[in-house]
DNA sequence: AATTGCATGTAAGGAGTTACATGATTAA
DNA sequence: TTAATCATGTAACTCCTTACATGCAATT
């Protein structure tokens, strides 16, 4: 009865949500708060990650229940701050998911779902899309390359910026590759 | 007060699920029951795009109720076989959809979690992920190779063909991309 | 004085999957 | 006779986002 009872708010199933190994994965950095986990998300895995504080406050929450993370509120001022520290416990199912390999989650994408339908209407509807995909293809590219020169000069180990330069290529070459496809397209209409 | 018990029961958000067009686009060419849908969409975009019953059923009937598809209950036998047709109203929601442009939906992609977090774990916990993208990534594009052969020899209109070969081109091209990331990736170490 | 940033959370609701429940028909 | 295919659906559940609610601190 009582099991149930704390089962049902606290525990997380973590073979399915992701978010709460990026919590423990970066807190294996140093301890943080919600807040500063969000922002953190933001500023490193963010061009392939997102998090909302929906998600963030009931998983650190149950990571406490679980005994994967400690809290330590800090009252500065009027104004709390729950700063969350990894614990053993909480470095052991890390690792446990990252040596896991990832799994494949068949993708949904309305760009070619767009693509395909234009089959049934007429012949110019196809070519608004492909634009749309190649401008915004070149966009992100922008982007990536300019975080790759920042991840390039950040101060880090060798092996820690190749895995940071990794994902950020991973988008590059997408891009790149979305660039090439929508335009090879355009070319025959 | 009947409003909303209609709204609550039938009606549809068409703004934020696809599945709507996805049946109105199949049904433009055909008309079809749910359980057609659902071999149609495995065999033509399967490949980008799923559904499941417990999406497709709820789906044909609030189509229905909203009069954008009509319904045809054929009974073969004992064996009953619900068959819609889509209405006017239903090809102007679908066109108005197709005229769109996509809309962009930020990306979760666990392979560059793991890839990211192998940061904090010994140098060679990165080798088996981008080798397992790497073998993934080479299986589906043998997949889709067979697919983009088949495709061409596929009974259709030149548009038809072009449409369905650059949405299997996409994948191609990405799959590409993918194992030229992890090779590269995978040689310095 | 007003805005931005810091900081915490909850409630409601939507999209979607999986498991369940049922049963007829056809081919091996 | 057994299995696969045809055929329809619901219920429970999960993940996640968005909107809401609150208030302090620092900067402009």
């Amino acid at each position: 009865m009582l099991d149930r009872y704390i089962c049902e708010i606290y525990l997380l199933d973590m073979s399915r949500s992701r978010t709460p190994f990026v919590v423990l994965g970066l807190l294996l950095w140093e301890p943080m708060s919600g807040y500063d986990l969000k922002s953190t998300i933001e500023r490193t895995v963010g061009h392939f990650w997102q998090e909302s504080y929906g998600q963030l406050y009931p998983t650190l929450k149950a990571l406490h229940a679980e005994g994967h993370v400690t809290l330590d509120v800090e009252a500065a001022g009027a104004r709390q701050r729950k700063v969350y520290a990894i614990t053993p416990a909480g470095r052991a199912a890390f690792s446990d998911w990252l040596a896991q390999p990832h799994e494949v989650t068949p993708a949904r994408n309305e760009l070619l779902l767009k693509v395909f339908f234009a089959s049934v209407a007429e012949p110019h509807a196809l070519v608004p899309h492909l634009e749309a995909a190649r401008r915004q293809a070149q966009e992100r590219l922008e982007v990536l390359v300019a975080i790759r020169e920042a991840v390039r000069v950040e101060e880090a180990t060798d092996h820690q910026r190749r895995c940071w330069l990794l994902t950020v290529e991973y988008g590059i070459r997408m891009a790149e590759a979305t660039i090439g496809w929508a335009t090879d397209g355009l070319e025959p209409g």
